[in-house]
DNA sequence: CGGAACGTTGACATATATCAAAGGGAGTGG
DNA sequence: CCACTCCCTTTGATATATGTCAACGTTCCG
């Protein structure tokens, strides 16, 4: 399980002396596809970190929409926050495909972190990290219409992965639409509208999952309204 | 300063000792009404405690449109985030009335909360919250329509003063409607409609400031839509 | 008293959701 | 290898919520 805990990004750069300390308060949970992990609102007695798999947070409407908040890859941690704020999941986690899990019990967990702050400073940084996204996904639902959203994605994609400076830039979506959609706030339909409209207006052109960049500069001018 | 830091959420709880230690952190600052305090995208060296005043953080769209994350009232920090993901200001603060900050130096509370884990401690909770809070936000602007949120917000004005088992429940508004607006992520136009609607529909009735809930069992039934 | 900010109302525009239908693509079983 | 099914995706017609714009009344405060 140390290799794990190493893979994450909560705890990279720490020795093996202080992960062996964690391992009191770890245990490892398999996932298999479409299970739900926990519900919001339930009781919250722990957090997790993806060691194999997939795992999406989401909030349902009564209507039955879905809101993404977030997909956590391997190396991701969350529900972090539920083991402090009220105790319980403030969302539901289902696994998207099979895997695996560290589960971090929050009482052993806690007392490991009041006697080692370079743990608890991570934390915060995850924590902080975390607002930052959140603030973001607020910012773009409440002030942003669809369009604006696919191609602010399109833009993270290319700067985190530092597509720019290429001729043709590719991007494989690494979500089916459907999910894409969810992650963005709206509906399938509607964001196979937006696909549509910024291909008539040749910021991109869409083969399936595969999505070519026609016009860089387009689609920041797209983003930026 | 003292005074200050013991009144804050973050800090209260600590003996006079430990107080004294941040102080090498903090100095005071005046704001007067209007001021902004930072912009969005700013350079992040500090966070702040709200002494004396009222301070709201939010996001502007390129059309103008205001979205307030959160009003920060005396005791409350703000701004604590942007210590650490990326070292700048997500959003923007500015005073809606004259008063006066605590400003908490970035380097120094660092190198503090390195040496001293319950205030790392204290600081997760407070992040925790504010993740807490963004989560339900995002739920209620991607999940929910305006009259729902306007019947969770008299809500949760009921469970945190505990007004449920009253008669007669009034609720003074303590923000302007315009600010209310931005708050629930909408416009005042939109808003005073749904003041009508639940009027018309004899759950709440209104006179200026002065929200009276008539019928409460309806009010959480609309809350639930 | 007068002006500025706030609040409401109406007519209208628009973005997005909803509903219904149909076309692929991938995988399965015969 | 074909046929079948399931799920994803797209498209069209329509409904609805919310934003926009303009006008007017109201309150607040210098």
């Amino acid at each position: 399980m140390i290799k794990y805990l190493k893979k994450s990004k909560l705890f990279s750069g720490f020795d093996d002396a202080s992960l062996e300390k964690m391992l009191t308060a770890v245990s490892l949970k398999t996932i298999s596809k479409g299970e739900i992990i926990f519900y919001e609102k339930d009781q919250a007695p722990a957090f997790f970190i993806v060691c194999v798999g997939r795992v999406k947070i989401l909030k349902i409407s009564p209507e039955g929409k879905e809101q993404i908040l977030m997909i956590a890859t391997e190396g991701a941690s969350f529900a972090e926050a539920a083991l402090f704020g009220g105790g319980r999941y403030p969302a539901t986690a289902q696994a998207m495909t099979d895997g695996k899990l560290l589960v971090i019990h929050r009482d052993r967990f806690i007392s490991i972190i009041e006697r080692n702050p370079s743990i608890a400073l991570n934390l915060i940084a995850r924590l902080s990290e975390l607002l930052h996204k959140l603030n973001k996904l607020v910012e773009e639902l409440s002030l942003t219409d669809i369009n604006t959203r696919l191609a602010h994605y399109f833009i993270n994609i290319i700067e985190e992965n530092k597509l720019a400076e290429q001729d043709n830039i590719v991007i494989t979506l690494s979500e089916k639409k459907t999910v894409l959609a969810s992650l963005l706030g709206t509906i399938p339909e509607t964001l196979s509208r937006s696909f549509k409209k910024l291909s008539k207006e040749k910021v991109i052109s869409v083969n399936g999952a595969e999505v070519t960049i026609v016009d860089l500069e387009k689609l920041y001018k797209f983003a930026d309204e």
